[in-house]
DNA sequence: AACCCCTTTGAAAAGGTTTTCAGATGTGGT
DNA sequence: ACCACATCTGAAAACCTTTTCAAAGGGGTT
């Protein structure tokens, strides 16, 4: 039982194509009766219009790409869930697409969503703007998230890594920290030097010159946190605080800090980053900055259907860089001895 | 710019389009030299074909839809991942839809979804086979995750929820706990029924009446393991170990068990369920049963992907159990005063 | 030299919709 | 009774591809 066509429509109402058509879409006046016969006979029929037929002529899909290099944890099933919801509310579908991590891929991807949407998402800290230049060709506007754009003319909508850094920093050094170690997020992830310019900024400010066997490269997991501040942790000195790259990193440290025998936060404390629901109720609360994702990703949902709406006119690309809070909990306290 | 078509190559090529579709899908026989042309044409203007003519002659979307009640924590996550590498892998996208929760949502959701995917992959455990028979006409094939489809043609992909359940309790009566509380998935949800039933299944073999004040309904969530399990532990005589719904819940309920001042394990064993990454770096680790979810996705789009090639003939709908895995870890010990 | 068959090619149709254009119908005014 | 005009309707084109069908051309065989 293939579905009815628009023909079926017209020819069960005694119409034709295009009244019916008119009818479906409000898009002339057609006389009552008429109206009324198609009404009936679509009902009836249960007829729904073909997207396909649709596309090839408007040139519209109704559908949003996302470009994700990865998709693991809470950060991004809270994300996914705020484009999903933003993107329904405005009709469209998420067309998602995952693991890309390397231009080529990137570039793949690119090209099989090609025509399959009006507009990209696209998450991707680890490209850098050189290489998402294959996006520029586009047909379609593109809007980045927390994934660096420079001189590239997409609207981008970032949170303040580099700030939330900075005022995790700060609230260790006013806790009375001088020994703060970071485990950094991976090499060539934007994200991940702008949080290690935060920390470097707070500790500037404060008179304090980083060690630097005490920046660590990390990423962002739990095994990364654990695998790397294990080692940390066997040396005789080592610091009284702790910056990790995210809230996963954070709670992987804070095993290997109770694995040595050392508690948090009496002898150690530990910051996270992004402020998941979870950290609230890992033991100890961990403190973080946290990141709204929602509004991060109503932001960027709305901003693409704008320049879907507007065309790509040539506007200067929008820079959205949306606040992070720090929420002290129970993980930091005064460095031990004081 | 708008891009290229059939017919642009055709003319550069110097061919009819007839011959640059048999090329690009290598369909029949064409002469070297001819197919050396087209091949060129295509590169030099960047032509890819149009998915909407495509789907329109073909009736195929090369997408697959996903439709979720909602999307939250890592369970989401890592089926969502799941799902997209093997549907990347055979060359699919993933048309996401979510926030279904009622049978209106959920069928307005199925008719969005008409014509624009090949086949569903539903995770909806709250919603009774009797509603989601609003899917039984659609007309592509649907793969069912962890929900009831009793009396529906569709095939199934569930993990063994009354098994992990009863894994669990036996692992709890084992340690020598007769004191055993439940704070059971929302009403209505069959994967919560299932993990019910398990628990009785292996309190009735230990000879043990459950207590009815200790079948405690709760949710999926950190937040409702925490409230529901506060209440709880301020009674006079609480249980001396808990089966929560999933990992979360058992996570909100640890950190009520703390703040009312018992120790874990040690006053108090507490069971998770789900066997998140991050159960391993709770403090303490948690004891949980794991499902599998890789698998379940990848079960579940190859059966989607079989019935797709298939057709939908009347083939018996498959019913995969999954089976879990009991993780014991830090966060069950025998009961207080054993 | 004639015939047949096989390979290669292009023209055209089909798929389902929206939209333009022109025709038909009906109304009001003179 | 006639004309201008507004309103409603249908035919046809356009969107881009795949596929069928028939024609054309070439080579081998008798």
């Amino acid at each position: 039982m293939s579905s009815a066509t628009i023909r079926d429509v017209a020819e069960r109402a005694g119409v034709s194509i295009s009244t019916v058509s008119r009818v479906l879409n409000d898009t002339a006046r057609v006389t009552h009766t008429k109206r009324k016969r198609v009404l009936e006979a679509a009902e009836f029929l249960g007829y729904a219009p073909n997207p396909a037929a649709r596309t090839l002529l408007s040139k519209q899909t109704s559908s949003l790409g996302v470009l994700l290099p990865f998709v693991s944890g809470e950060f991004f099933s809270e994300l996914l869930h705020s484009l999903d919801t933003a993107a329904q509310d405005a009709g469209y579908f998420l067309l998602i697409s995952t693991s890309h991590r390397h231009r080529d891929e990137f570039r793949a991807a690119r090209m099989m969503l090609e025509k399959r949407v009006d507009g990209l998402i696209v998450m991707a800290p680890e490209l850098r703007p050189r290489e998402a230049q294959v996006l520029a060709s586009a047909s379609e506007p593109v809007v980045f998230i927390n994934t660096d754009a420079e001189g590239l003319p997409f609207d981008t909508v970032n949170f303040d890594n580099r700030g939330g850094s900075y005022a995790l920093t700060s609230h260790l050094l006013e806790l009375g920290h001088c020994n703060i170690g970071i485990i950094r997020g991976p090499d060539g992830a934007k994200d991940a030097d702008q949080r290690l310019t935060g920390f470097h900024l707070a500790l500037a400010e404060a008179g304090i010159t980083p060690r630097p066997e005490w920046i660590l490269m990390g990423e962002y997991t739990l095994e990364a946190g654990y695998e790397v501040a294990k080692p940390l942790f066997a040396q005789p000195k080592h610091p009284t605080a702790l910056l990790c790259a995210n809230d996963y990193c954070a709670a992987g440290a804070i095993r290997a800090a109770h694995e040595a025998g050392l508690r948090v936060p009496d002898d150690l404390s530990v910051v996270g980053f992004d402020g998941l629901p979870s950290t609230l109720y890992t033991q100890p609360p961990l403190t973080t900055a946290r990141v709204p994702i929602n509004l991060v990703g109503h932001t960027a949902i709305s901003l693409l259907l704008d320049r879907i709406d507007e065309g790509v006119a040539d506007h200067t690309p929008a820079r959205h860089v949306v606040p992070v809070e720090v929420l002290v909990r129970a993980s930091t306290a005064p460095p031990p001895g004081v």
